[in-house]
DNA sequence: GCCGTTTTCGGCCCGACTGTTTTCAGTCG
């Protein structure tokens, strides 16, 4: 029986919602599926906790028809209806619509026309020729079609945001630099700060914008235009990634900024809210429908201020909660990188860090930190030469000495990073764990091991009254591979139970725990650390991936542990509470 | 299919670009 988790539910209905669309079904209809599965994506409770407590319904789009369905999936796995679709549309014609420039209506041409099922069959009918003289695949169409299959092969992949962030700088950069351009800045889901991105969008405020646009055509980083009108230009870059830049009057900037910001489900749900107060928002501004009056536009804040919203931070414009919470005149209270008084996860040369305790130090003390983890490898890690108790004597004197230098530092403070072992056991004996400042433990081998195991290991863990942090509990690394299968439910209400924190760690690769995940710890009232577990002095300036994805997660300075000074940071340890 | 300080029925977000359809449909974000 396959475990469903939110995720996995929501990747159903989006399914199903376009396997209906390609059949032909009514708009709404399936746009519904593909609602309510965002909906199921945002929600921060796990699904099947939600369906035993009957709260389905609860889930904005959801009513008690896909209700019916998320309880079917989750009790048999059976998708009531799905059958019926796909004796009409076979599944894998899903995979068509994955093709940039081919929707649902060309799909379902290809396929009733010519049987064509998958990407594979599409490109077989292309060498072939069977395309020619099909109704709406002009030569051009079917061009279109072949490079879009080859750009769907080399960059389905997506990019790292702390790639992309970089490289939407420097173009945003780049156009500032063109005759007539007021404004530039970057938009989209690194604006978000979503920790993949798919492509990069930059924004341009110019009076004429044909000639902000055949200048981009020109700019050095661009190595193809793939399409290009009066507003709106898309190009590949020497870095082999699309970026589409718009352009608008000065005047519209704030609506276009938070028009091409999003997220997609964010935009959709404030127009909705406007067209009920007899608004309409686009790029150019908020209009009165009435009269046509533009009666906001100029800035992000005048076009929230229009619907009565205060602006909300890029980070959570998901449609999470975050409109709700605005139309009550609230926003997130969101963690900052200002309020970070020290990385609680770093490693060493002493184990497979590149750099040494004293270059870390020096490192940290240039951020202005308050106190530094030192956490390296514990024994067991035998690849990275884990350290057993001489090196760990040596380590700790070495911290001692440190301390002792009145030079302003941070204070060094003794940690480990432990293993957690097949049975959530961990590398020292009580005694030895017992002399750190704190402990983390985190999982780093047993990645097939199934749900139950992998999830057994952390919640034994979690009851090891030294076991302070979980270091980045579901092990995934983006693009690379998957976390390991975990009952987060359960993780996270033993993390609340035993006063255990999470760790975000905010290595790019990771950003683990994710934001569906902080926000459920948040929830539970699980404390948070954002830690690097900085290998080298230089990557402690990678905090800046993890604050930024805590901020996705809704999670305030109050709820980050080392957001906190270093007595209240370390009182908060789970070995120091007065009560265990 | 979902939903309700207009509504339990009749709505459901907005606009640009492309290619081909002589006036607009399909796709995208």
């Amino acid at each position: 029986m396959p475990a469903y988790d939110n995720a996995a539910i929501a990747t159903a209905l989006d399914d199903f919602g376009d396997l209906l669309e390609i059949a032909g079904e009514d708009r709404y209809r399936f746009l519904s599926y593909h609602k309510a599965a965002h909906a199921v994506r945002a929600w921060d409770e796990d699904i099947m906790a939600t369906a035993l407590a009957g709260r389905l319904t609860e889930i904005p789009g959801i009513g008690t028809k896909i209700a019916a369905i998320i309880e079917s999936l989750l009790k048999s796995g059976v998708f009531p209806g799905m059958d019926e679709v796909t004796s009409r549309v076979p599944a894998s014609v899903i995979e068509l619509m994955r093709i940039q420039g081919l929707g649902p209506k060309k799909a379902k041409v290809l396929f009733d026309e010519l049987a064509i099922a998958s990407i594979e069959d599409l490109e077989e009918a292309i060498a072939e020729g069977r395309l020619t003289g099909l109704p709406g695949f002009g030569v051009k169409t079917v061009e279109n079609i072949s490079e879009g299959i080859d750009r769907y092969r080399t960059l389905s992949a997506r990019i790292l945001l702390a790639d992309a962030l970089p490289l939407a700088e420097k173009l945003a950069e780049e156009l500032r630099t063109l005759p007539g351009v007021v404004e530039a800045d970057y938009a989209g889901s690194i604006r978000r700060m979503k920790e993949t991105v798919g492509d990069i969008d930059v924004l341009v405020a110019a009076e004429d914008g044909p000639a902000v646009m055949a200048a981009v055509r020109e700019l050095p980083i661009v190595t193809e235009v793939l399409l290009s009108g009066e507003t709106k230009t898309s190009v590949m870059t020497t870095s082999g990634r699309q970026a589409d830049v718009r352009v608008v009057s000065p005047e519209c900037w704030g609506a276009a900024l938070q028009y091409f910001t999003g997220s997609a489900e964010h935009n959709v749900h404030m127009r909705e809210i406007a067209k009920s107060r007899g608004l309409k928002i686009s790029e150019y501004g908020v209009f009165r429908v009435a009269d046509d009056e533009r009666v906001a536009g100029n800035t992000e804040e005048e076009v929230y201020a229009a619907l009565g919203m205060p602006t909300m931070p890029p980070e959570v414009r998901e449609d999470a909660g975050e409109i709700e919470l605005a139309l009550e005149g609230r926003v997130p209270d969101l963690v900052t990188t200002d309020d970070i008084r020290g990385d609680l996860h770093s490693h060493t040369t002493a184990t497979d860090g590149r750099s040494t305790l004293e270059q870390n130090r020096a490192r940290a003390a240039e951020l202005g930190y308050e106190y530094l983890g030192c956490s390296d490898h514990a024994y067991d890690l035998r690849m990275v030469g884990g350290l057993d108790l001489a090196d760990l004597e040596a380590q700790w004197a070495k911290i001692d000495e440190l301390n002792a230098l009145t030079d302003g530092g941070p204070v060094l403070l003794k940690s480990i990073e432990l293993n957690i072992g097949d049975e959530g056991g961990v590398d020292y004996s009580e005694e030895v764990l017992a002399r750190f400042d704190y402990c983390i433990a985190s999982l780093h081998h047993g990645f097939s091991q199934s749900r139950e195991q992998a999830t057994r290991r952390l919640l034994v863990a979690m009851e090891n009254p030294y076991v302070d942090i979980i270091g980045h509990p579901t092990g995934r690394l983006l693009g690379r591979r998957d976390p390991f299968d975990l009952d987060m439910e359960a993780v996270i209400a033993k993390a609340a139970e035993t006063g255990t924190v999470l760790e975000l760690n905010a290595h790019p690769e990771r950003l683990d725990l994710n934001d569906v995940h902080l926000r459920m710890a948040r929830k539970a009232g699980v404390r948070i650390a954002i830690d690097t577990d900085a290998h080298e002095a230089m990557q402690f300036g990678q905090l800046r991936w993890g604050v930024a994805t805590a901020r996705r997660g809704w999670i305030s300075a109050a709820e980050v542990l080392n957001a906190q000074p270093l007595s209240s940071m370390l009182s908060a340890l789970k070995r120091n509470r007065a009560t265990r």
